[in-house]
DNA sequence: ACATCAATATGGACACTGTCAATATAATGA
DNA sequence: TCATTATATTGACAGTGTCCATATTGATGT
């Protein structure tokens, strides 16, 4: 009846959804202990499974990352969906609530966010993926376009202006790279001042 | 006479100056085929040794990293030192040459960049390490601190934004994730204007 | 119902890695 | 000179990704 089982078959030689439960036992590791941790053969130990079963689902550990990049980026799409969803904010409202977003996603899931900056782990033209990536940059650049502002810079410099800084800041918020001087540097209050930064270059 | 016999000596049991050897080795491998391909066994067998001889020098393969990150903090530093030396710039123009000589040494040696932002890869609580992580982050600083502006921000915050587009805009293009939308994305005019973004957002 | 084939899982093998231990050789210093 | 220290060697071990031959199952067509 059903084409999937997961656990009403008697003989668990074919596991039934396999694919599903190593990318799950895959972010599992990930979240916990980051990305040298994820590893195949572990991850075939915490499913149970031998340890070239994965080999059937993932040609090699490249396209295993692939997959677990594309969740990723669906995962922050969606997120970034619904979090701008009440479009009735101004250019710097948006700009706050989409920078705010990706931020939180990133210290949420720190080694989630690292991951996606790995492209030498995954296939980065993968065509899935590829679509997966574009659409989270759409969300940003469609938050530059419907505001329109004065022009002196072209749509595109503005956006990579934008997501440069904004994933220049995650990236070294998670690298513990910022060196505090005098004072603490990682409040909300600061990430608000960061942000202004760049809205007053835009505006 | 000498300390340190590099091709005199007639036994070669003992290689005379291995440490720079390794590290050298290094750097060719890190260059030409990326991080991954920097292996410790990998660098004995270039240099000529036995694949256990590096443990001498370097209690483990985190050590080593430690050491490149070092090399290459001293190498920027002085880059960056070199490149700001006439300082009769105003404010924008430093911070461009400032930008231009973080980014054209990130395109010239992109492993070596990427490495640096690589945290779990090398010691950073390495205490000359952090010296010389703080001497390029000054660089920055020194040129923020001697244009006095009107200070709607604080000295910190100005800080952190630019070098978070800096660093992120350099890795966005080593990592070719500037997706291009109608028109080519890295040009050095493009460049100029991202940067301008900043700026404009700073004064 | 049955034979066949593709999908999926297993265990073994291989070359590679980092790290450790025991040993060998050379340089150094009292 | 001789003991100590620094440096190098070989061997071993567990872990990894990937390939191979084999085994089991599910699905398909007749």
């Amino acid at each position: 009846m059903d084409t999937v089982n997961i656990m009403s078959s008697e003989s668990n030689y074919h596991h039934g959804s396999l694919r599903a439960a190593l990318i799950k036992a895959a972010f599992t590791l990930l979240d916990k202990d980051g990305i040298d941790a994820v590893t195949i053969r572990q991850i075939a130990r915490v499913v149970g499974v031998a340890h070239s079963a994965p080999a059937n689902h993932f040609k090699n550990k490249r396209e295993l990352f692939t997959a677990l990049a594309l969740e990723i980026f669906k995962q922050l799409s969606k997120t970034l969906k619904s979090e701008l969803e009440p479009n009735d904010k101004n250019l710097r409202e948006s700009i706050h609530a989409f920078s705010k977003t990706i931020l939180d996603f990133g210290l949420k899931h720190p080694n989630r966010y690292t991951l996606l900056s790995r492209r030498d782990c995954f296939n980065s033209s993968d065509e899935e993926l590829y679509k997966s990536m574009e659409e989270v940059y759409q969300h940003m650049t469609r938050i530059l376009s419907t505001h329109s502002n004065e022009d002196n810079l072209d749509a595109q410099s503005q956006a990579i202006a934008l997501w440069s800084m904004i994933h220049g800041y995650v990236m070294l918020r998670l690298e513990g790279a910022l060196i505090s001087g005098s004072d603490e540097l990682t409040g909300e209050d600061r990430q608000i001042a960061i942000v202004d930064v760049i809205i007053n270059g835009l505006i």
